[in-house]
DNA sequence: TACAAATGTGACAAGTATGTGAAAAACAAG
DNA sequence: CTTGTTTTTCACATACTTGTCACATTTGTA
Protein backbone atom coordinates (compact mmCIF):
# COMPACT_ATOMS: atom_id res chain seq x y z
CA UNK A 1 0.00 0.00 0.00
CA UNK A 2 2.70 2.80 0.83
CA UNK A 3 6.35 2.85 1.90
CA UNK A 4 6.20 0.24 4.66
CA UNK A 5 6.90 1.99 8.33
CA UNK A 6 9.29 0.25 10.66
CA UNK A 7 7.45 -0.87 13.90
CA UNK A 8 9.68 -1.58 17.39
CA UNK A 9 7.62 -3.99 19.57
CA UNK A 10 8.57 -4.34 23.56
CA UNK A 11 7.54 -6.81 24.91
CA UNK A 12 8.57 -9.59 27.24
CA UNK A 13 6.39 -12.37 26.38
CA UNK A 14 7.34 -13.75 23.44
CA UNK A 15 4.56 -15.63 22.23
CA UNK A 16 2.64 -11.80 21.94
CA UNK A 17 5.43 -10.31 20.22
CA UNK A 18 5.71 -13.33 17.73
CA UNK A 19 1.77 -12.89 17.25
CA UNK A 20 2.11 -9.17 16.81
CA UNK A 21 5.09 -9.39 14.55
CA UNK A 22 3.26 -12.01 12.42
CA UNK A 23 -0.11 -10.29 11.76
CA UNK A 24 1.83 -7.00 11.74
CA UNK A 25 4.47 -7.77 8.44
CA UNK A 26 1.27 -9.91 7.30
CA UNK A 27 -0.17 -6.60 6.35
CA UNK A 28 3.33 -4.83 5.23
CA UNK A 29 5.40 -3.51 8.58
CA UNK A 30 8.76 -4.02 9.24
CA UNK A 31 8.89 -4.80 12.86
CA UNK A 32 11.54 -5.22 15.44
CA UNK A 33 10.67 -6.66 18.50
CA UNK A 34 12.84 -6.60 21.80
CA UNK A 35 11.89 -7.54 25.31
CA UNK A 36 13.20 -5.04 27.59
CA UNK A 37 13.48 -1.15 28.04
CA UNK A 38 17.22 -0.58 27.86
CA UNK A 39 17.26 -2.81 24.60
CA UNK A 40 14.45 -0.78 23.35
CA UNK A 41 16.40 2.56 24.08
CA UNK A 42 19.38 1.16 22.29
CA UNK A 43 17.48 -0.14 19.11
CA UNK A 44 16.11 2.81 19.17
CA UNK A 45 19.42 5.05 19.08
CA UNK A 46 20.76 2.96 16.45
CA UNK A 47 17.69 2.60 13.54
CA UNK A 48 14.91 5.29 13.34
CA UNK A 49 11.50 3.44 13.53
CA UNK A 50 7.98 5.31 12.78
CA UNK A 51 6.12 3.36 16.11
CA UNK A 52 6.89 1.46 18.92
CA UNK A 53 4.04 -0.48 20.82
CA UNK A 54 5.06 -0.83 24.13
CA UNK A 55 3.93 -3.03 26.96
CA UNK A 56 3.25 -1.47 30.47
CA UNK A 57 4.23 -4.07 32.17
CA UNK A 58 7.97 -5.22 31.48
CA UNK A 59 10.73 -6.19 34.60
CA UNK A 60 13.19 -3.21 34.63
CA UNK A 61 12.34 0.31 32.86
CA UNK A 62 8.62 -0.09 32.44
CA UNK A 63 6.59 0.59 29.26
CA UNK A 64 5.68 3.89 30.60
CA UNK A 65 9.42 5.11 31.43
CA UNK A 66 10.18 4.48 27.92
CA UNK A 67 7.38 6.48 26.90
CA UNK A 68 9.00 9.35 28.90
CA UNK A 69 12.51 9.02 27.45
CA UNK A 70 11.12 9.02 24.08
CA UNK A 71 9.02 11.98 24.27
CA UNK A 72 11.29 14.05 25.92
CA UNK A 73 14.14 13.14 23.28
CA UNK A 74 14.18 15.33 20.47
CA UNK A 75 14.65 13.32 17.98
CA UNK A 76 12.54 10.82 18.80
CA UNK A 77 9.25 12.76 20.22
CA UNK A 78 7.89 12.48 16.96
CA UNK A 79 7.88 8.86 16.77
CA UNK A 80 4.49 7.04 17.13
CA UNK A 81 3.84 5.51 20.87
CA UNK A 82 1.32 2.47 21.33
CA UNK A 83 0.51 0.96 24.77
CA UNK A 84 -0.34 -2.22 25.46
CA UNK A 85 -1.91 -2.37 28.52
CA UNK A 86 -3.69 -5.53 30.57
CA UNK A 87 -7.36 -5.00 31.86
CA UNK A 88 -7.46 -3.61 35.07
CA UNK A 89 -5.10 -1.21 34.93
CA UNK A 90 -6.56 2.35 33.79
CA UNK A 91 -4.53 4.56 36.19
CA UNK A 92 -1.49 3.65 33.82
CA UNK A 93 -3.99 4.58 30.73
CA UNK A 94 -4.90 7.56 32.17
CA UNK A 95 -1.15 8.24 32.68
CA UNK A 96 -0.29 6.90 29.04
CA UNK A 97 -2.47 9.27 27.76
CA UNK A 98 -0.91 12.14 29.45
CA UNK A 99 2.29 11.30 28.19
CA UNK A 100 1.32 11.43 24.58
CA UNK A 101 0.49 8.27 23.57
CA UNK A 102 -1.40 7.83 20.41
CA UNK A 103 -3.39 5.37 21.35
CA UNK A 104 -4.03 1.83 24.19
CA UNK A 105 -4.88 -1.98 23.20
CA UNK A 106 -5.86 -3.77 26.24
CA UNK A 107 -4.91 -7.37 26.74
CA UNK A 108 -6.10 -10.05 25.72
CA UNK A 109 -6.72 -8.42 22.23
CA UNK A 110 -7.83 -9.47 18.78
CA UNK A 111 -4.57 -9.33 16.68
CA UNK A 112 -7.35 -7.55 13.80
CA UNK A 113 -7.39 -5.03 15.93
CA UNK A 114 -4.22 -4.18 16.92
CA UNK A 115 -3.41 -4.08 13.27
CA UNK A 116 -6.22 -1.72 12.48
CA UNK A 117 -5.17 0.80 15.27
CA UNK A 118 -1.76 0.61 13.96
CA UNK A 119 -2.97 2.13 10.88
CA UNK A 120 -4.94 3.86 11.80
CA UNK A 121 -2.19 5.88 13.60
CA UNK A 122 0.38 6.26 11.10
CA UNK A 123 -2.20 7.42 8.44
CA UNK A 124 -2.92 10.35 10.82
CA UNK A 125 -0.40 12.28 9.11
CA UNK A 126 1.07 10.44 6.39
CA UNK A 127 2.59 13.67 4.48
CA UNK A 128 5.82 14.73 6.48
CA UNK A 129 8.09 16.68 4.78
CA UNK A 130 12.05 16.42 6.13
CA UNK A 131 12.85 19.72 5.14
CA UNK A 132 10.85 22.68 4.78
CA UNK A 133 11.65 25.72 3.46
CA UNK A 134 9.54 29.15 3.68
CA UNK A 135 10.76 32.56 2.74
CA UNK A 136 14.42 32.54 4.70
CA UNK A 137 13.27 29.72 7.44
CA UNK A 138 14.80 26.53 6.73
CA UNK A 139 13.36 23.47 9.26
CA UNK A 140 15.25 20.47 8.84
CA UNK A 141 12.07 18.45 10.56
CA UNK A 142 13.96 15.20 11.25
CA UNK A 143 16.72 17.10 13.39
CA UNK A 144 14.38 18.97 14.82
CA UNK A 145 17.05 22.27 13.17
CA UNK A 146 15.61 25.56 12.17
CA UNK A 147 17.51 28.06 10.48
CA UNK A 148 16.60 31.52 10.06
CA UNK A 149 18.31 33.36 6.99
CA UNK A 150 21.07 30.57 7.15
CA UNK A 151 21.58 31.32 11.26
CA UNK A 152 20.86 28.45 13.45
CA UNK A 153 17.71 29.51 15.81
CA UNK A 154 17.06 27.26 18.81
CA UNK A 155 13.54 26.50 19.33
CA UNK A 156 11.96 24.80 22.10
CA UNK A 157 9.62 21.85 21.22
CA UNK A 158 6.93 23.50 21.41
CA UNK A 159 7.79 26.54 19.43
CA UNK A 160 9.17 23.76 16.79
CA UNK A 161 5.85 22.08 16.22
CA UNK A 162 3.82 25.21 16.39
CA UNK A 163 6.26 26.73 13.67
CA UNK A 164 6.15 23.64 11.50
CA UNK A 165 2.26 23.47 12.06
CA UNK A 166 1.94 27.49 10.95
CA UNK A 167 4.80 26.97 8.06
CA UNK A 168 2.84 23.91 6.51
CA UNK A 169 -0.45 25.14 6.53
CA UNK A 170 1.08 28.68 5.02
CA UNK A 171 -1.65 30.92 4.21
CA UNK A 172 -4.64 28.92 6.35
CA UNK A 173 -5.28 30.06 9.35
CA UNK A 174 -4.97 27.66 12.14
CA UNK A 175 -7.77 27.93 14.62
CA UNK A 176 -6.61 27.99 18.53
CA UNK A 177 -8.58 24.89 18.71
CA UNK A 178 -6.75 23.16 15.69
CA UNK A 179 -3.05 24.62 17.21
CA UNK A 180 -4.64 22.93 20.64
CA UNK A 181 -4.53 19.63 18.82
CA UNK A 182 -2.27 19.36 16.23
CA UNK A 183 0.86 21.01 18.92
CA UNK A 184 -0.18 20.29 22.34
CA UNK A 185 -1.23 16.87 22.51
CA UNK A 186 -5.03 16.87 22.01
CA UNK A 187 -5.91 15.47 25.79
CA UNK A 188 -3.95 17.97 27.44
CA UNK A 189 -6.42 20.74 28.90
CA UNK A 190 -4.85 24.25 28.51
CA UNK A 191 -5.37 27.67 28.43
CA UNK A 192 -6.02 29.01 25.17
CA UNK A 193 -3.97 31.85 26.30
CA UNK A 194 -0.63 29.44 26.30
CA UNK A 195 -1.14 29.92 22.58
CA UNK A 196 -0.55 33.35 22.78
CA UNK A 197 2.56 33.15 24.81
CA UNK A 198 3.93 30.93 22.65
CA UNK A 199 3.15 32.69 19.46
CA UNK A 200 4.70 35.79 20.80
CA UNK A 201 8.10 34.08 21.39
CA UNK A 202 8.47 32.28 18.32
CA UNK A 203 7.44 35.55 16.95
CA UNK A 204 10.93 37.29 18.64
CA UNK A 205 12.95 34.12 17.81
CA UNK A 206 12.06 33.91 13.87
CA UNK A 207 13.03 37.68 13.91
CA UNK A 208 12.11 39.58 10.85
CA UNK A 209 9.80 36.74 9.66
CA UNK A 210 7.86 36.67 13.00
CA UNK A 211 5.94 39.74 10.91
CA UNK A 212 4.34 37.27 8.98
CA UNK A 213 2.61 35.34 11.71
CA UNK A 214 -0.71 37.36 11.41
CA UNK A 215 -2.98 37.57 14.25
CA UNK A 216 -6.43 36.90 12.90
CA UNK A 217 -8.88 38.28 15.19
CA UNK A 218 -11.23 36.18 17.39
CA UNK A 219 -10.26 33.08 15.09
CA UNK A 220 -6.46 31.94 15.54
CA UNK A 221 -3.23 32.56 13.51
CA UNK A 222 -1.82 31.84 10.02
CA UNK A 223 1.57 32.42 8.65
CA UNK A 224 1.37 34.58 5.56
CA UNK A 225 1.92 33.34 1.82
CA UNK B 1 -17.04 31.26 15.75
CA UNK B 2 -18.14 28.76 12.68
CA UNK B 3 -21.56 27.67 11.21
CA UNK B 4 -22.41 25.42 13.61
CA UNK B 5 -22.32 21.89 12.69
CA UNK B 6 -25.37 19.40 13.27
CA UNK B 7 -24.83 16.06 15.09
CA UNK B 8 -27.30 13.04 14.93
CA UNK B 9 -27.27 10.85 18.27
CA UNK B 10 -28.19 7.39 18.30
CA UNK B 11 -27.96 5.87 21.66
CA UNK B 12 -30.49 3.85 23.42
CA UNK B 13 -29.17 4.80 27.36
CA UNK B 14 -30.86 8.28 28.24
CA UNK B 15 -27.57 8.93 30.29
CA UNK B 16 -25.04 8.89 27.64
CA UNK B 17 -27.14 10.50 25.28
CA UNK B 18 -27.61 13.42 27.67
CA UNK B 19 -23.80 13.35 28.47
CA UNK B 20 -22.89 13.44 25.13
CA UNK B 21 -25.39 16.12 24.22
CA UNK B 22 -24.72 18.52 26.86
CA UNK B 23 -20.94 18.25 26.14
CA UNK B 24 -21.35 18.74 22.37
CA UNK B 25 -23.71 21.49 23.05
CA UNK B 26 -21.44 23.33 24.76
CA UNK B 27 -19.05 23.19 22.41
CA UNK B 28 -21.41 24.90 19.98
CA UNK B 29 -22.67 21.84 18.17
CA UNK B 30 -26.73 21.64 17.59
CA UNK B 31 -27.56 17.96 18.67
CA UNK B 32 -30.12 15.67 18.02
CA UNK B 33 -30.64 12.29 19.68
CA UNK B 34 -32.97 9.25 18.85
CA UNK B 35 -32.98 6.11 20.60
CA UNK B 36 -33.30 3.37 18.11
CA UNK B 37 -31.88 2.68 14.54
CA UNK B 38 -35.34 3.18 12.74
CA UNK B 39 -36.02 7.05 14.40
CA UNK B 40 -32.30 7.48 12.97
CA UNK B 41 -33.11 7.05 9.56
CA UNK B 42 -36.62 8.55 9.61
CA UNK B 43 -34.68 11.30 10.88
CA UNK B 44 -32.42 11.83 8.80
CA UNK B 45 -34.33 11.79 6.05
CA UNK B 46 -35.69 14.76 7.45
CA UNK B 47 -33.13 16.60 7.90
CA UNK B 48 -29.70 17.16 7.12
CA UNK B 49 -26.66 16.34 9.65
CA UNK B 50 -22.92 16.41 9.40
CA UNK B 51 -21.79 13.20 11.66
CA UNK B 52 -23.53 10.75 13.18
CA UNK B 53 -22.59 9.22 16.64
CA UNK B 54 -23.65 5.50 16.51
CA UNK B 55 -23.61 3.06 19.49
CA UNK B 56 -22.93 -0.41 18.15
CA UNK B 57 -25.48 -2.01 20.63
CA UNK B 58 -28.96 -1.02 20.47
CA UNK B 59 -32.16 -3.09 20.13
CA UNK B 60 -33.53 -3.98 16.63
CA UNK B 61 -31.18 -2.19 13.95
CA UNK B 62 -27.95 -1.70 15.33
CA UNK B 63 -25.13 0.82 14.89
CA UNK B 64 -23.67 -1.25 11.88
CA UNK B 65 -26.65 -1.39 10.69
CA UNK B 66 -27.55 2.18 10.25
CA UNK B 67 -24.00 2.64 9.25
CA UNK B 68 -24.13 0.32 6.31
CA UNK B 69 -27.62 1.88 5.84
CA UNK B 70 -26.09 5.34 5.67
CA UNK B 71 -23.06 4.46 3.25
CA UNK B 72 -25.29 2.97 0.66
CA UNK B 73 -27.81 6.37 0.60
CA UNK B 74 -26.34 8.40 -2.13
CA UNK B 75 -27.84 11.48 -0.15
CA UNK B 76 -26.28 10.62 3.19
CA UNK B 77 -22.40 8.86 2.31
CA UNK B 78 -21.02 12.42 2.57
CA UNK B 79 -22.03 12.24 6.45
CA UNK B 80 -19.61 11.00 9.34
CA UNK B 81 -19.91 8.69 11.64
CA UNK B 82 -18.51 7.84 15.06
CA UNK B 83 -18.91 4.72 16.38
CA UNK B 84 -19.50 4.30 20.11
CA UNK B 85 -18.43 0.70 21.52
CA UNK B 86 -17.98 -1.02 24.67
CA UNK B 87 -15.24 -2.88 25.01
CA UNK B 88 -14.98 -6.09 23.73
CA UNK B 89 -16.69 -5.50 21.22
CA UNK B 90 -13.94 -5.64 18.78
CA UNK B 91 -15.41 -7.65 15.69
CA UNK B 92 -17.73 -5.33 15.60
CA UNK B 93 -14.83 -2.21 15.59
CA UNK B 94 -12.95 -3.99 12.74
CA UNK B 95 -16.00 -4.12 10.88
CA UNK B 96 -16.90 -0.87 11.31
CA UNK B 97 -13.94 1.04 10.15
CA UNK B 98 -14.17 -1.65 7.04
CA UNK B 99 -17.66 0.05 6.23
CA UNK B 100 -16.58 3.42 6.34
CA UNK B 101 -16.67 4.28 9.83
CA UNK B 102 -14.65 7.55 10.63
CA UNK B 103 -13.81 6.71 14.25
CA UNK B 104 -14.84 5.34 16.90
CA UNK B 105 -14.57 5.24 20.90
CA UNK B 106 -14.76 3.32 23.08
CA UNK B 107 -16.86 3.56 26.18
CA UNK B 108 -16.27 4.42 28.96
CA UNK B 109 -14.79 7.53 26.97
CA UNK B 110 -14.24 11.16 28.73
CA UNK B 111 -16.43 13.37 27.03
CA UNK B 112 -13.65 15.68 26.52
CA UNK B 113 -12.09 12.95 24.68
CA UNK B 114 -15.03 12.47 22.26
CA UNK B 115 -15.63 16.55 21.64
CA UNK B 116 -12.06 16.65 20.85
CA UNK B 117 -12.23 13.73 18.35
CA UNK B 118 -15.61 15.12 16.97
CA UNK B 119 -14.19 18.16 16.34
CA UNK B 120 -11.33 16.53 14.48
CA UNK B 121 -13.71 14.54 11.91
CA UNK B 122 -15.92 17.27 11.43
CA UNK B 123 -12.71 19.23 10.31
CA UNK B 124 -10.84 16.80 8.21
CA UNK B 125 -13.92 18.04 5.32
CA UNK B 126 -12.96 21.72 5.57
CA UNK B 127 -9.65 21.58 3.79
CA UNK B 128 -11.72 22.75 0.92
CA UNK B 129 -11.75 26.45 0.48
CA UNK B 130 -15.02 27.94 -0.28
CA UNK B 131 -15.15 31.13 -2.13
CA UNK B 132 -17.32 33.29 -2.76
CA UNK B 133 -17.60 35.48 -5.54
CA UNK B 134 -19.57 38.24 -6.51
CA UNK B 135 -18.99 41.24 -8.67
CA UNK B 136 -15.87 42.24 -7.85
CA UNK B 137 -16.18 40.74 -4.31
CA UNK B 138 -14.40 37.57 -3.33
CA UNK B 139 -14.60 36.02 0.15
CA UNK B 140 -12.37 33.24 1.43
CA UNK B 141 -14.87 31.82 4.13
CA UNK B 142 -12.56 29.32 5.54
CA UNK B 143 -9.59 31.98 6.05
CA UNK B 144 -12.45 34.84 6.84
CA UNK B 145 -10.15 37.09 4.39
CA UNK B 146 -12.46 39.60 1.83
CA UNK B 147 -11.06 40.78 -0.86
CA UNK B 148 -12.67 43.93 -2.81
CA UNK B 149 -11.41 44.12 -6.68
CA UNK B 150 -8.31 42.37 -5.60
CA UNK B 151 -7.57 44.27 -2.36
CA UNK B 152 -7.49 42.86 0.81
CA UNK B 153 -9.98 44.09 2.64
CA UNK B 154 -10.49 43.97 7.09
CA UNK B 155 -13.63 43.07 7.88
CA UNK B 156 -14.73 42.35 11.76
CA UNK B 157 -16.28 39.36 12.54
CA UNK B 158 -19.52 40.73 12.56
CA UNK B 159 -18.86 42.66 9.63
CA UNK B 160 -17.55 39.07 8.00
CA UNK B 161 -20.89 37.59 8.81
CA UNK B 162 -22.80 40.14 7.80
CA UNK B 163 -21.71 40.17 4.00
CA UNK B 164 -21.32 36.38 4.08
CA UNK B 165 -25.36 36.08 4.69
CA UNK B 166 -26.06 39.23 2.32
CA UNK B 167 -24.39 37.81 -0.62
CA UNK B 168 -25.10 33.99 -0.36
CA UNK B 169 -28.96 35.12 -0.23
CA UNK B 170 -28.21 38.06 -3.13
CA UNK B 171 -31.16 39.37 -4.40
CA UNK B 172 -33.18 38.35 -1.22
CA UNK B 173 -34.03 40.57 1.20
CA UNK B 174 -33.26 39.73 4.41
CA UNK B 175 -35.53 40.82 7.59
CA UNK B 176 -33.74 42.49 10.43
CA UNK B 177 -35.20 39.50 12.67
CA UNK B 178 -34.09 37.25 10.39
CA UNK B 179 -30.09 38.57 10.21
CA UNK B 180 -30.32 38.93 13.65
CA UNK B 181 -30.95 34.97 13.96
CA UNK B 182 -27.68 34.32 11.63
CA UNK B 183 -25.54 36.99 12.02
CA UNK B 184 -25.81 37.32 15.97
CA UNK B 185 -27.01 34.38 17.43
CA UNK B 186 -30.51 34.70 18.15
CA UNK B 187 -30.34 34.70 21.63
CA UNK B 188 -29.27 38.27 22.39
CA UNK B 189 -31.27 40.95 23.04
CA UNK B 190 -30.27 43.38 20.73
CA UNK B 191 -31.87 46.81 19.11
CA UNK B 192 -32.92 46.38 15.87
CA UNK B 193 -30.70 49.82 15.35
CA UNK B 194 -27.30 47.77 16.38
CA UNK B 195 -27.97 45.67 12.33
CA UNK B 196 -28.07 49.87 10.71
CA UNK B 197 -24.47 50.54 12.42
CA UNK B 198 -23.21 47.66 11.01
CA UNK B 199 -24.51 47.67 7.59
CA UNK B 200 -23.31 51.66 7.04
CA UNK B 201 -19.59 50.21 8.12
CA UNK B 202 -19.53 47.09 5.82
CA UNK B 203 -20.79 49.43 3.26
CA UNK B 204 -18.24 51.55 3.71
CA UNK B 205 -15.63 49.46 3.86
CA UNK B 206 -16.66 47.79 0.46
CA UNK B 207 -16.43 50.48 -1.32
CA UNK B 208 -18.48 50.90 -4.63
CA UNK B 209 -19.99 47.95 -3.81
CA UNK B 210 -21.45 49.63 -0.62
CA UNK B 211 -24.42 50.80 -2.86
CA UNK B 212 -24.73 47.06 -3.67
CA UNK B 213 -26.73 46.41 -0.16
CA UNK B 214 -30.08 48.36 -0.86
CA UNK B 215 -31.96 49.05 2.43
CA UNK B 216 -35.61 47.56 1.91
CA UNK B 217 -37.72 50.78 3.81
CA UNK B 218 -39.40 48.58 6.84
CA UNK B 219 -38.38 45.15 5.89
CA UNK B 220 -34.41 44.75 5.78
CA UNK B 221 -31.44 44.90 3.41
CA UNK B 222 -30.73 42.59 0.42
CA UNK B 223 -27.50 42.61 -1.91
CA UNK B 224 -28.30 43.57 -5.31
CA UNK B 225 -28.71 40.34 -7.78
C1' DT C 1 -45.31 71.00 1.97
C1' DA C 2 -45.40 69.02 6.43
C1' DC C 3 -45.04 65.24 9.23
C1' DA C 4 -43.86 60.86 11.12
C1' DA C 5 -41.44 56.85 10.69
C1' DA C 6 -37.39 54.61 9.15
C1' DT C 7 -32.74 54.74 8.26
C1' DG C 8 -27.88 56.93 8.05
C1' DT C 9 -24.13 58.53 10.67
C1' DG C 10 -20.58 59.87 14.01
C1' DA C 11 -19.11 59.52 18.63
C1' DC C 12 -18.46 57.09 22.74
C1' DA C 13 -18.42 53.63 26.45
C1' DA C 14 -18.22 48.97 27.52
C1' DG C 15 -16.68 44.69 26.22
C1' DT C 16 -13.42 41.51 24.25
C1' DA C 17 -9.24 39.72 22.17
C1' DT C 18 -4.52 39.87 22.00
C1' DG C 19 0.37 41.43 23.37
C1' DT C 20 3.61 41.24 26.85
C1' DG C 21 6.54 40.59 30.86
C1' DA C 22 7.18 38.16 34.88
C1' DA C 23 6.18 34.68 38.15
C1' DA C 24 4.98 29.98 39.06
C1' DA C 25 5.01 25.29 37.88
C1' DA C 26 6.74 21.42 35.58
C1' DC C 27 10.49 19.05 33.99
C1' DA C 28 15.25 17.24 33.06
C1' DA C 29 19.97 16.91 34.22
C1' DG C 30 23.51 16.77 37.33
C1' DC D 1 18.14 18.19 46.43
C1' DT D 2 19.72 21.90 43.37
C1' DT D 3 20.08 24.15 39.08
C1' DG D 4 18.77 25.54 34.68
C1' DT D 5 15.45 25.15 31.10
C1' DT D 6 10.96 24.85 29.27
C1' DT D 7 6.17 25.44 29.66
C1' DT D 8 2.10 27.33 31.64
C1' DT D 9 -0.36 30.67 34.02
C1' DC D 10 -1.40 35.14 35.47
C1' DA D 11 -1.96 40.14 35.56
C1' DC D 12 -1.88 44.15 33.34
C1' DA D 13 -1.52 47.00 29.02
C1' DT D 14 -3.16 47.83 24.59
C1' DA D 15 -5.72 47.68 20.60
C1' DC D 16 -9.72 46.57 18.40
C1' DT D 17 -14.96 45.50 18.30
C1' DT D 18 -19.35 46.12 19.28
C1' DG D 19 -23.70 48.04 20.87
C1' DT D 20 -26.03 52.21 21.95
C1' DC D 21 -27.35 56.74 21.70
C1' DA D 22 -28.25 61.33 19.86
C1' DC D 23 -28.86 63.71 16.02
C1' DA D 24 -29.07 64.10 10.85
C1' DT D 25 -31.14 62.65 6.76
C1' DT D 26 -34.19 60.26 3.88
C1' DT D 27 -38.54 58.27 2.58
C1' DG D 28 -43.41 57.68 2.20
C1' DT D 29 -47.75 59.67 2.88
C1' DA D 30 -51.36 62.82 3.60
Amino acid sequence: MNTSKKILIVEDDPNISKLVEYNLQKSGFKTTSVDSGEKAIAMLQKDKFHLAILDIMLPGMDGLEICKKIKNNKKLSDMKILILTAKGEEVDKVLGFELGVDDYVVKPFSPRELVLRVKAILRRNETVKDLILCDGIKIDVKNHDVFVDNKKTELTAMEFKLLVTLVENKGNVQTRDYLLEEVWSSSSDITTRTIDTHIKRLRQKIGKYGKKIETVRSLGYRYID
